[in-house]
DNA sequence: GATGCGGATGCAATCGATTGTGATTTCTTG
DNA sequence: CAAGAAATCACAATCGATTGCATCCGCATC
């Protein structure tokens, strides 16, 4: 129990124990560290010594001179979508499992959300001697900077996309076999005009329009409509509601470029009067818990976010380590529920 | 062994900058510091020096040598409800504007989940010497252990209740009044045996609660049914659908203690057979971007997150810069859409 | 020409923990 | 009993940036 001292911290320091130990700084330090070279019987003492005044050494002296920080930066690139992006759920999601495993190996986690308008956003933070490692959540259309960087940082895990010939690590899945995959099951529906609901700069969502575009094209069909639709929350709903009340007579489905938006269709055609998946099947794309509490329940393309998050981590660590970690992506995989 | 390139880093330290420039490291950090003391002419050399080498100061020896580290905790504190917590979203929201106000102001955000099994959790984080500032989201149980924090730690601001003597600072809303608002609502309706969802044993849920229950009994009704359901989102649905089937028939409305509560509860009935609000009609809290989603829309009872975080921010600065700041607690608000 | 003053810079201490090296003591062992 | 091996600990250098103080120069003033 710590009861209130009489002091603001009387003990605040290594050799502030030490004194009162009788001993010096550096064999407090070993103490504490659980080092053999301390008599057994000292390092007891010292120990409780410091549990008794509530001694906990001093983070940064202990990290500078260590050179390890016990900290991962986990990065929010901003290149479009300038607006608060954080609240997205699936970030958040795969934040959250990140969150679960790096806690689980002892590291901090700080998060930054960072909107890439100087030229070296990231060599700041790289550079910053703060970090023992960064993962980036998506590549956004920062694909320069990042590939920059990485040919002489090794501990950078990205979410996203793996192009051809790319020199950092990421972990993602084959967008564009799951854009394939949803347009397929609507195209086996009987669908035969597609409309895709997602903007193209992020390098993800295009994968999965190409993929969805290539279905299309493999089934002889007329190429698919592409509709802008930004996650910005509040832009969103109306910008949907819009472009379905312009084209819905010229569409008999719908792929969504995430769940997000997904649901924010379903809502958007149940004001306009139109039944799911009776008159226009939705898919969606990740898969999120929430996919499960809609109404309609989602029919969507999973992409099996707590592997991707403990892939993230275990290469980081890996590179951390000294050890090279390749890329790689996951399959997606279609997940039939209601509404397609 | 970090292979040695030739060119790897050649400029790390101030002292390679200064040798650089043929001054003393004084003068550089002095200069990069934009300090009037040194001759605009070498302050401008020094700083066009470093750009071109992209040198950035060790962050770890500036902190260390200030005493300030320009960064934030904000911890997530798991008392009970030990599943992963971070993919709520009312916690992804408030987590999403706290780092929009934090990095405004040129703060980073170190973000913890913390199982509070052993007790000194808090001082373990406060005392680690690497956070200027903590924002607690949430005070789960561990009341006990803010308050012994607070009485000797300023700056420090949780979301959350604001109960008599209370020695921390927290910012929060009225959730009394906000539980009666959602069972006065109910009731004006002709709603007479009202089921409250939610877990008890945070405070915030536990004061709703006593808000539905104050409206039901002043308005002369039988005393609510109170029914437990966890957030550990994969039980959260067979929890609540198990309530349901076995209660449905003796209640004839529905207070839900989170929106997140509320939307799950949409979907067992919306299985069940039951119309919203026809049947039975439900009333969320918190007033997410996803109560408007929802099919039919949350009629819930609106806690202003965007200010709340807002408020916390300033709070902690001013505790940050010595000045006190005082527990603030928003009122609740009632929107009214569809679900009741 | 000596004094004074302010501007610009160098010097060295400092933040607090870690760790290699060496000193002292105690324990072995031939 | 002497010499070497452990065991234990103190000393001091180190991580890299910051900052109070001393210093040096140039120039104006008396």
């Amino acid at each position: 129990m710590t009861d209130a001292q009489p002091f603001d911290r009387p003990v605040r320091t290594l050799a502030d124990l030490a004194r009162l130990a009788g001993v010096s700084a550096g064999t407090v330090s070993r103490a504490l560290a659980d080092k053999s070279l301390v008599n057994p019987e000292t390092r007891r003492r010292i120990q409780a010594l410091a549990a008794e005044h509530g001694f906990r050494p001093n983070q940064m002296a202990s990290r500078l001179r260590t050179q390890r920080t016990g900290v991962i930066g986990v990065v929010v690139p901003l290149g479009h979508e300038r607006r608060q992006h954080l609240s997205d759920p699936f970030f958040m999601t795969l934040l959250g499992h990140l969150a679960d495993a790096l806690t689980e190996n002892g590291y901090d986690l700080m998060l930054s959300r960072v909107i890439p308008d100087a030229a070296d956003w990231l060599e700041r933070i790289v550079d910053s001697g703060m970090l023992d490692g960064v993962l980036l959540i998506g590549q956004s259309d920062q694909m320069e900077a990042i590939e920059r960087v990485a040919r002489r940082y090794r501990p950078l895990v990205a979410w996203g996309s793996v192009l051809p010939g790319q020199v950092h690590c990421a972990i993602g899945t084959e967008n564009i076999a799951g854009g394939k995959l949803a347009a397929e099951h609507l195209i086996a529906r009987g669908v035969r005009r597609i409309a895709f609901l997602g903007e193209l700069r992020a390098p993800e969502i295009h994968a999965r329009y190409a993929g969805v575009r290539a279905a299309v094209e493999a089934a002889g069909l007329p190429a698919p409509l592409q509709l802008d639709a930004h996650l910005a929350s509040d832009m969103m709903e109306q910008e949907i509601a819009a472009h379905m009340a312009r084209h819905i007579d010229r569409i008999d489905g719908i792929v969504a470029g995430s769940d997000v938006l997904a649901m924010t269709t379903l809502r958007v055609l149940a004001d306009q009067g139109m039944s799911v998946p009776g008159d226009v099947p939705v898919v969606g794309y990740d898969d999120l818990p929430l996919a499960l509490q809609t109404v309609p329940r989602l029919t969507t393309v999973k992409q099996d976010i707590a592997t991707g998050a403990r892939a993230m981590v275990d290469a980081l660590f890996a590179r951390i380590g000294g050890r090279d970690a390749p890329s790689m992506v996951m399959p997606p995989e279609l997940v039939i529920r209601d509404s397609a």
